[in-house]
DNA sequence: AATACGGGGAT
DNA sequence: ATCCCAGTATT
């Protein structure tokens, strides 16, 4: 299809939407926008953008800072190790790399935190590099007007997809290439309900002409959630309150939380003496639910070295899990 | 080739 | 309740 990238670079600059990292050919702010959006839709990321960009305008003030700090400006936001790695690549540009950021899709690959969507994203946007992204809304759009059935999640999928988005983007505009596709995705391609209506491409869209587009993309992805019960123990004796670092392979890595008991039965885990003084929390993850209990006990216990004692109007500098710091929120409204 | 990794919004 | 989001790293 010739004029499928003409058609949607036109269409894109008519209709796109104002965004803060629109515009900007620095590396660092592509980088840090594409970061903060990886499997993040652009309304929630937005604000964290605006912390970033106000604490760290450049790769050097990120690399000056310290992890606790970086992952606190995260909180909320979830998958941590993207602030971990951000934070990590800003140390290694900047120590390593004599602070040039790389401007190549090769080199950008090689950084902790790059994959092939977002090493495709900043050597287009920041350096008119031909090279094709590859995200959600390019395998929306191009399984419909297209008309692929091969599902989207399966190696095969990635492979012929990459390779037709390849084929489909021109020398010409590339970062505007890949963000008219991705920007018709989020608009007007949407999953359900598209407006085809107001698509440019629907004279082509083979999906439309067929009338099968809400059977695409074809996704065999079958998510499987699992149960997860966390008990919080939360030693409060007013003044103070102990947390811990969750260090272990897991969700919420190097976060802190109350100490924590895992188990379906409470009875069991829960020692004599403890009493409930909130509700059971429930918590929805895309793969697990996480059910959360807090357990008051108004008693700091002797230490061990992993647990640390903080005062209460100290926690707030600790990056916690958006669970708790929800927990926090409402033990504060009912005071 | 699968699975882990968050949280929020839409349906 | 399920799906999906401007995906990547690990197993």
């Amino acid at each position: 299809m010739d004029n499928f990238s003409p058609s949607i670079r036109s269409w894109f600059r008519l209709n796109h939407r104002r965004l803060p990292w629109r515009g900007s050919k620095d590396p660092y702010i592509i980088w840090l926008s594409e970061i903060i959006l990886q499997q993040t839709r652009v309304e929630q990321g937005k604000p964290y953008f605006q912390r970033f960009t106000d604490h760290f305008p450049d790769i050097q003030s990120l690399a000056n800072a310290s992890e606790q700090e970086v992952l606190n400006l995260w909180q909320g936001l979830g998958y941590y190790s993207r602030a971990r790695n951000l934070h990590a690549t800003a140390k290694h540009i900047s120590e390593n790399l004599n602070a040039c950021f790389p401007n190549s899709y090769r080199e950008l690959l090689k950084l902790k935190g790059v994959g092939p969507y977002t090493a495709a994203a900043i050597s287009s946007i920041a350096f008119d590099e031909k090279a094709a992204v590859v995200d959600g809304n390019v395998y929306r759009v191009l399984s419909r007007v297209f008309d692929i059935a091969t599902p989207i999640d399966s190696t095969q999928g990635k492979k012929e997809f990459q390779q037709l988005a390849d084929e489909l983007i021109t020398d010409e505009d590339p970062g505007d290439h890949n963000q008219a596709i991705m920007e018709l995705g989020a608009t007007i391609c949407t999953p359900s309900n598209p407006d085809c209506g107001h698509c440019p491409l629907n004279d082509k869209c083979l999906a439309y002409a067929r009338g099968v587009i809400s059977a695409r993309p074809v996704k065999q992805g079958k998510t499987k959630t699992r149960d997860r019960y966390f008990h919080y123990l939360v030693f409060d004796n007013d003044a103070e309150t102990i947390i811990v670092k969750r260090t272990e392979k897991d969700i919420w890595q190097h976060l802190f939380q109350f100490p924590l008991l895992e188990g379906e039965s409470i009875e069991e885990l829960l020692p004599n003496g403890f009493h409930s003084v909130s509700p059971t929390i429930k918590h929805i993850l895309s793969h697990q639910r996480i059910y959360a209990r807090f357990y008051h006990y108004n008693f700091i216990p002797e230490l061990d070295d992993s647990w640390k004692k903080i005062k209460w109007s100290d926690i707030e500098d600790h990056p916690l899990p958006a669970l708790i710091d929800k927990y926090l929120e409402s033990v504060r409204a009912e005071n």
